[in-house]
Order: structure tokens, then C-alpha cells, then sequence
DNA sequence: CGCATTCTTGATAGTTATCAACTTCTGTGG
DNA sequence: CCACAGAAGTTGATAACTATCAAGAATGCG
């Protein structure tokens, strides 16, 4: 839950009630093996997702075997939200980590929208959130050379565990250089010899499961990494006032 | 405003009290020349902007001179919702055409979420649509070949001119060569040469300003492209029942 | 202790980028 | 209605970044 209550109040003042609402989830919650599918490309899907614990990938798999990660999903998250406008799941989603999941069932859309608001708007500024995230990664593929792509995920990755809490400079990173090279658009073999060479410049620690950026100035400088969009606004317009005074 | 009533009604079962808001917005909305900035990378924002007619670009622009296309806004669509969430515009826009545009400012935030839930609402779920986009085109950037993805592109787009309707064979398109190199992330020379491969296999017909796809089954077989996610539902989950049997 | 991932690395191939003309449009003003 | 200027579209030759492929080393797990 301490994941979960930190990541909402991020995005939004929610209430007593609206907390229980999300520990009910919580405590229904179930726990999920690493490496397992959560579930894939075009089902049927009627339940969205709150990542109570551990880290999530949204991939989509393409005909000749190639694999590009949409977004990685950390505690705390919500995924699978295109059961709200689809009724079919647009991408698979794989656990990285074990994780804890809850489920909220579509059918229960109504009762949070209507009796949970702030829940809802909530969704809706993770939404603009993540949306954030998703045209840094489209300029990083579109637009960036091989190292400043990788820079670039290792630095927003760093800076996304910071955004809610509870890491020292030493960041959990449960990727394998093949997930690397699919949220980048790169190959294993090149990702390879971006990271040695990172690391032969003595700007990073990358050890299997964890990271160390140790020149955190001159990565960001190479890879032109702006932080500014992983830094949300703490409250929607209009609400500063009404809220912040009393 | 036929175009932003189509859109929205696509989204949502509005009342007319939220056609009329929308109508008032759009009655306030001001033209544009073409290939004009509406508002740049960074800037303070205070307004969303709705899209009664034209063509606009958010974009992001590199270090390098290097411009990567976040998304292609067409009639009836919103923009500018990083005000809501961040209160600086964490992109550019510009109008690819001759537009018409209105503003809502993030002052009438509240007031919108207040009393006109069903246009909050449909703002949520365009965004997911949007997203639905922003992954295919991830997808593109980078795990597709130069030709599929310009072939993506185009396809999507004849698509989605048909999901508002108002279109017959031939669709508008009113991107240089260069736009569609800075949505494909590839170069202005190489877009040249995938076009002239798919006009001497006698795939599509392109010529300033508007397109027609000659031969869309196999253009979409060759480019693996599927338009389910350019298919919404059309009710939000719950609401089929409550409103569908009336 | 042994298998199965994951990580590394080298050699080579291939897309796609670069760059620099040149050509074709399109719209404007005379 | 024609001429002109600037933008947009084409094309060729060459370079470069990144992919491929294969195989060996390292690491983790049961």
C-alpha cells in the first residue's frame, strides 16, 4: 500500500474513503512470479491493474520476433486501462520483477467514477503523466543516437524511483540488456557496447539488478536529458487555492 | 464545429448542455495561417486549445536541429493538455494547415470537470486513444523498417480521417516530405525514395496536399498494420445498458 | 555442481544518413 | 498571362551507425 498511497498523492488530494477504496485493492491483491505474462496482445479484457509491488512491462510483439516495450510500469502504477476504451488489450503486459497486483474490474467504472472523483481525475493526470514519458521515449527513438537512448532511460528511470521516494543513489534496475535494447529500439549486442563504454568512462554502475549513475551531470549533459517532464504539477489548476490554504 | 460534434460524440454520449459549451468554445475560436507556431517548447501555459478545423503538429525540436513529430492533431481532436499537468508546454505545436482554433482556459478547469463530466470524461478517454496511437507509433520508431513505417503512417491516417467520417477514397494530407520524416524519424531523402517505391508498385498515389491508397490490402500486409486500435469502443464500460436500450 | 540465462565480443553486412546538386512546383506581382 | 523566387521534391555517391550472427565467458539458480 505504501507505494500505492505515495504514487496517488502525487496526482492528486484524495480523500479517506478514496484510500480504502485503493487498500481494498490492495489487500485483494495478488502476488505474480517474475518473467510471467500478466496477460497478452488483443484479449478480451475486463479488469484494469494497479501495480501494488514490483516492476511491469507493456510490450507488443511483432511478426518477426521482435519486441518493442511501450513503458515499464513501477509501483505503484496502474496498467491496462485499455480495457476502459477498447475491451481488448492493445499490448501484453510481462512482469520484470515478482510483483504484487490488484485488479479493478471495468464494471466497477461507474462506482469510481461516480463515488471516487479524485480517483478518477487522478487516472487522469497519470495519464498525461505517462503520456509525458511515452514522446520522450518516441524522440529518443525517432530522433537520438544509440548511447543518448540509453542515457537517456537510465537517467529517467533513476529519476522516476526518486519522484516517489525511498532510494539512495543506488536504483533497483530488474532489466536484462535484452529489455534495454527493446524499450531503446536497439539490438542486445549494441546495448552491450553502449554500457561498456558507459562504463569505461566511469559514468555508470550497472550491475544485473541494480544502478549506479556516477556522473550524473555529464550523462545528462551527452544525452540532453531534460528532467522537467517527469516533474508533474502537485496539484491540477484551480485547486492550489482551495486546497493549499486551509 | 461539425467536426469537433463528430469527434466528441465519438467519445461520449454529451448533452446538449456540453454541445453547447463546446459550441461556445468554438465560436470564440480564432483562424491561423498555416505552418504557424501556436505555442513553443517550455513556455508557460495557461489554456488548452480545441481543434474546430485544420491540421496541427506537436512536435519536439533537438539540440542537433533535429525534429521529432509527438502526434498529428486533426479536426474536432484537443491539444495542449500539458497545461494540466505541468503548467509549461513540454512540446511545440504548429499548424501544418490553415486552422481554426479554440481556447479553454485551465481556469475553466473545474468548472468543466463540475458541470460538464461527460466532456472531462471524453477528454480521458481521447487520451487514451491518443495513446493507443503513441504506442503504435513507438512501435514504429523502433522495431519497424523505414518502408513500413511510412506505410504505417499513411495507412493510420486514411484511417483516421474515415473514424470522423467526411472522406472518400482520396484524403487530405497536407505534410511536406520532411513532416513525414520527422514522424517516421528517418530523413527527408529517404522518405523520398520509400514514396518512390510505393508509387512504382502502383501502392498509393501521393501528390501534394492529398493521398490515395490504391491498394490498401497489401500495402497494410506488407507494413503489418491492423486498425484495431483506431476503433474505440463507443461506450465507456457500464454505460452500454443505461443508455443503449433507451 | 551443472544447466540455463545473460552477458561479451569479433567480424561482417546492411539500412539509412549525409551532402550536394538539380528539378519541379506553387504562389505572387507585374 | 507570364516571370520569378522560394519552397518542396528528386537523385546519386558515399559514409556511418547499428544490425546480424556466431561463439565463448560469466553468472545465477536449484
Amino acid at each position: 500500500m505504501e507505494m500505492v498511497e505515495r504514487r496517488f498523492r502525487r496526482f492528486g488530494r484524495l480523500g479517506p474513503r478514496d484510500f480504502e477504496f485503493l487498500s481494498d485493492v490492495v489487500s485483494r491483491s495478488e502476488p505474480l512470479a517474475a518473467r510471467h505474462t500478466v496477460f497478452g496482445e488483443g484479449r478480451h479484457c475486463r479488469q484494469m491493474y494497479l501495480l501494488v509491488d514490483g516492476w511491469v512491462a507493456e510490450y507488443r510483439l511483432l511478426f518477426d520476433g521482435g519486441r518493442q516495450i511501450l513503458q515499464l510500469r513501477l509501483p505503484g502504477e496502474v496498467f491496462g486501462l485499455d480495457c476502459l476504451g477498447y475491451g481488448v488489450s492493445l499490448h501484453a503486459v510481462q512482469t520484470l520483477t515478482a510483483c504484487q497486483v490488484g485488479a479493478i474490474p471495468v464494471d466497477d467504472y461507474q462506482r469510481v467514477k461516480r463515488d471516487h472523483p479524485l480517483i478518477f481525475e487522478a487516472l487522469f493526470r497519470m495519464a498525461l503523466f505517462e503520456r509525458a514519458i511515452s514522446h520522450e521515449w518516441a524522440v529518443s527513438l525517432g530522433r537520438r543516437p544509440a548511447w543518448s537512448r540509453v542515457a537517456h532511460l537510465l537517467l529517467e528511470l533513476t529519476e522516476r524511483c526518486a519522484l516517489t521516494g525511498l532510494v539512495d543513489e543506488r536504483v533497483p534496475l530488474p532489466l536484462t540488456q535484452q529489455d534495454l535494447a527493446d524499450c531503446t529500439g536497439l539490438t542486445i549486442g549494441y546495448v552491450n557496447r553502449v554500457l561498456r563504454d558507459m562504463r569505461s568512462r566511469d559514468l555508470i554502475e550497472l550491475t544485473t539488478g541494480s544502478l549506479v549513475i556516477k556522473d550524473k551531470d555529464s550523462l545528462a549533459r551527452f544525452a540532453g536529458f531534460k528532467a522537467r517532464y517527469l516533474n508533474p504539477l502537485l496539484d491540477p489548476p484551480g485547486e492550489v487555492d482551495a486546497n493549499g490554504g486551509k
